[in-house]
DNA sequence: CTACAATCAGATGCGAAGATGAGAATCACC
DNA sequence: GGTGATTCTCATCTTCGCATCTGATTGTAG
């Protein structure tokens, strides 16, 4: 029950490259020393978020990654699953495998729920979004919009 | 970004004590058979649960687990926390640990935010809410979305 | 050509998931 | 009341995947 350090790791990376959208890329080196992440578990990172269309990288002096699209029009949800595949917050929703549990399964359609509602929040929230709340930590609460809330 | 067996695991083992509360109680052979859960893992959570204050053990003959509390007076919340401690999405979140970042890191208020609202709809959730839910009869099986267009 | 930066191929440490087997408590029954 | 079946309890061991490190290779600008 714990997002993987792959992912918290992937999207701080990301934020990093949204703040400085639009001017020369950023290399791994800085990335790693900015965030406090592992220089070599940041480059299979970057390397996954890369195949997936999200980045793009530049070879060579002065080079590095740099976002494929604006802040705002890249959600937290693309940056996870780009690097966990389907959320599935328990095995039996993951489209790859089956739940073995025909029927009677208590838990199943809960967590069908929850998982739903993990969704659309992380849908609904871009890099942009996150960049607003970083200075004071007590943040609006407006930047996620109600009806993406977990509870029912 | 998933919830482990652990947790799943032990939730629908919860549950299973819960169909029979009220009842003699029941082995840990009876409910991993009636789970599909491996019985030296599903020993050891029984083990932790109990620790926990959240069921009781008989030894001997017809001997078993069953429920301390009645199933609507036990939180989906509470098994989860008696299993994985203290809810943190991210490990930053974490009691234990503190965030190397000092400022500016810009993820923390929003898994904040998020690790909240999964508080909230966990903890609003008793084992008797679970078993409403399964009979199947009328919310449809789960049945996953084959082609997530996950990267739009 | 050379320094810089991404790319690629491995090896390692660690914790979760699961397996195995011996030991201790309780009950049924003769 | 002792014997054996049943069930929890405890310690140890393998397996597997995540997180991390090391080093060599390729590509690009100056």
């Amino acid at each position: 029950m714990r997002i993987t350090r792959k992912s918290d790791y992937g999207l701080r990376a990301m934020c990093e490259l949204a703040k400085s959208h639009g001017r020369s890329p950023i290399s791994i080196t800085e990335v790693a020393a900015a965030q406090g992440i592992p220089d070599p578990f940041l480059e299979k990172i970057m390397q996954e978020l890369k195949s997936a269309g999200l980045i793009a990288a530049t070879h060579g002096r002065g080079g590095g990654y740099s976002l494929e699209r604006a802040p705002n029009q890249i959600s937290v949800r693309e940056v996870i699953e780009a690097l966990e595949g389907p959320m599935a917050l328990v095995t039996c929703l993951d489209p790859a495998l089956k739940c073995m549990i025909e029927d009677g399964c208590p838990t199943s359609s809960f967590w069908a729920l929850i998982n739903e509602r993990f969704e659309q929040a992380l849908g609904a929230t871009t890099l942009a979004d996150l960049l607003q709340r970083i200075p004071g930590s007590h943040s609006p609460k407006h930047t996620i919009p109600e009806e993406s809330g977990l509870v029912q």
